[in-house]
DNA sequence: GAGTAGATCGGCT
DNA sequence: GCCGATCTACTCG
């Protein structure tokens, strides 16, 4: 299937983007391996204006620059100093917006993510939830500011959804963001089995 | 099945 | 020096 465009990225609603990334198939190509599936859930968040984001206030370190490239990008981060969280970078230049991917039904690649995993058979938490996920498909900081449209990592076309198929709620675990910690910015196809931990 | 501690490190104050 | 866009294992019931 095609990669999505730059143009699809370069979007300035990063809701409706991350909404619209429901579906869609991200893979990546790890020495030569890839590996990958469908988007089942996601995360906006909205740049400068958001006190969830990393780029609120207009932040801009080592770390955060990634976010103000031009939409089309990678932006990997070491959290908790364990896991690596994948967003999707959009918006145009200098407009740090990102879409947190949060839950994958993997299609591609199984035996490889099950490896990387540690895990023998397939159970929804293999690819459930941003740590995970990052993990079974070998994402790391080396992919960090990676194009979109690249070798290494991708996002193609897919399924499409229609509103009723998708649950919007508050975000995961970003409490210390205030009043922005409700805004129902956390998009989920209902009832796939890949949708991290809190549900419903 | 639910609740919680521990892992482990880079980024920021 | 503190703490996080998390996950797993282990406890208790």
């Amino acid at each position: 299937m095609a990669k999505l465009p730059y143009a699809f990225y370069q979007d300035f609603n990063v809701n409706s983007l991350a909404k619209q990334l429901l579906g869609r198939q991200l893979f990546t190509r790890i020495d030569g391996v890839v590996t990958g599936g469908i988007i089942v859930e996601t995360e906006a968040y909205a740049g400068v204006e958001d006190k969830a984001s990393h780029a609120y206030g207009g932040r801009l370190t080592d770390r955060t620059k990634t976010m103000y490239l031009a939409g089309g990008v990678s932006y990997v981060y070491l959290c908790y100093g364990i896991h690596h969280l994948f967003n999707v970078v959009t918006g145009p230049l200098n407009t740090p917006h990102a879409v947190l991917i949060r839950g994958l039904e993997p299609t591609v690649g199984l035996e490889y993510m099950l490896q990387r995993r540690a895990m023998s058979t397939l159970k929804p938490n293999l690819t459930a939830g941003p740590g995970a996920l990052s993990k079974a498909l070998g994402i790391d900081r080396a992919l960090n500011g990676q194009d979109l449209l690249g070798e290494e990592i991708w996002i193609e076309e897919g399924l499409s959804f229609i509103d009723e198929q998708i649950a919007a709620v508050p975000r995961v675990g970003v409490a210390y963001a205030a009043e922005h910690a409700l805004l129902p910015w956390r998009y989920y196809i209902k009832g796939n089995r890949f949708v991290s931990k809190p549900n419903r």
